[in-house]
DNA sequence: TCTCAATTAATAATTATTTTCATACCTTAG
DNA sequence: CTAAGGTATGAAAATAATTATTAATTGAGA
């Protein structure tokens, strides 16, 4: 916990930028909700009770911030708003996401087959790929046996 | 050409609904498109030159429409738009996307390997999956070799 | 021709997000 | 200690994409 902070204070430091307690507060926030996916109005209504002068702004401000230094993931999920989860650098890529249509639960999945399938393409298509994105729609569990 | 209209008369009579001049004109242009990964705001102008009489609204319903009925796929470049692209019925699922972070570029990828992944996922998770969305992020072949 | 629902254009309203701006806060130089 | 210069902030205004409202128009079927 403590170290993903560390990091953010260092990269914010290389970038002549400091880690003030809004920063704090709204990291704090997206770590300890890792699983949720958050986003920016929630995450504006929890850090609001840590931090009550916080402004909406800042948190726009902050969580593209915690995006460029790579600390946070965007997710879309086509519901008119971004939102938010933590990476866990222990993966070279994102997990993916499993969306019910059914009751709009996401599931995440942690198996990442897509080695094989990037290689063919980088060969076929000499493009370089950094990462990717991968969601799947359908009906979970509970929604499927209804 | 002249049978995607027809699909979507048909699609529109079983649920009532007509077809329009303005739904003609804004189908015509995304097939006339194909390949291109028009927004909302691109097809309004091009749809204007057949039927300049047309509003955005109406714009927007028809493409919300084509997409119920199956007749268009939209996707979200993380542009702040939407953009639409007509599915072709050659294949269950979509085609991906290679978007270069270099110069914006959409490369279309028609290679689909992700049928051994979805089994697992089904498997492993208990859930019926539908449809799937892949993107991937890097630098095209152009960009890679500046 | 008449009727009625579907459709539309125009406009207003909404929603998520970004920008502006004046102020507050640090850090460093003098 | 104080001034200067940068960064960060909250509040509010601005923007952009999209949706809702409304009143008029259209067109298929009785």
């Amino acid at each position: 916990m403590l170290e993903t902070m560390d990091i953010l204070k260092e990269r914010l430091k290389e970038k002549g930028s400091k880690l003030t307690p809004q920063r704090r507060a709204t990291l704090n926030i997206i770590m300890e909700n890792k699983g949720e996916h958050l986003n920016t109005e929630e995450i504006y209504e929890l850090v609001r009770k840590d931090c009550p002068e916080i402004g909406l702004a800042t948190v726009y401000r902050t969580l593209q911030l915690l995006e460029e230094m790579d600390i946070i993931s965007r997710i879309n999920l086509d519901d008119g708003c971004s939102r938010y989860e933590i990476k866990t650098g222990d993966e070279d890529h994102q997990h993916h996401h499993l969306i019910c249509q059914g009751c709009n639960k996401i599931i995440e999945v942690k198996i990442d087959l897509l080695d094989d399938l990037e290689k063919e393409i980088e060969k076929e298509y000499d493009f370089d790929i950094k990462d990717h994105k991968l969601k799947f729609f359908g009906l979970c569990s509970d929604c499927k046996h209804k």
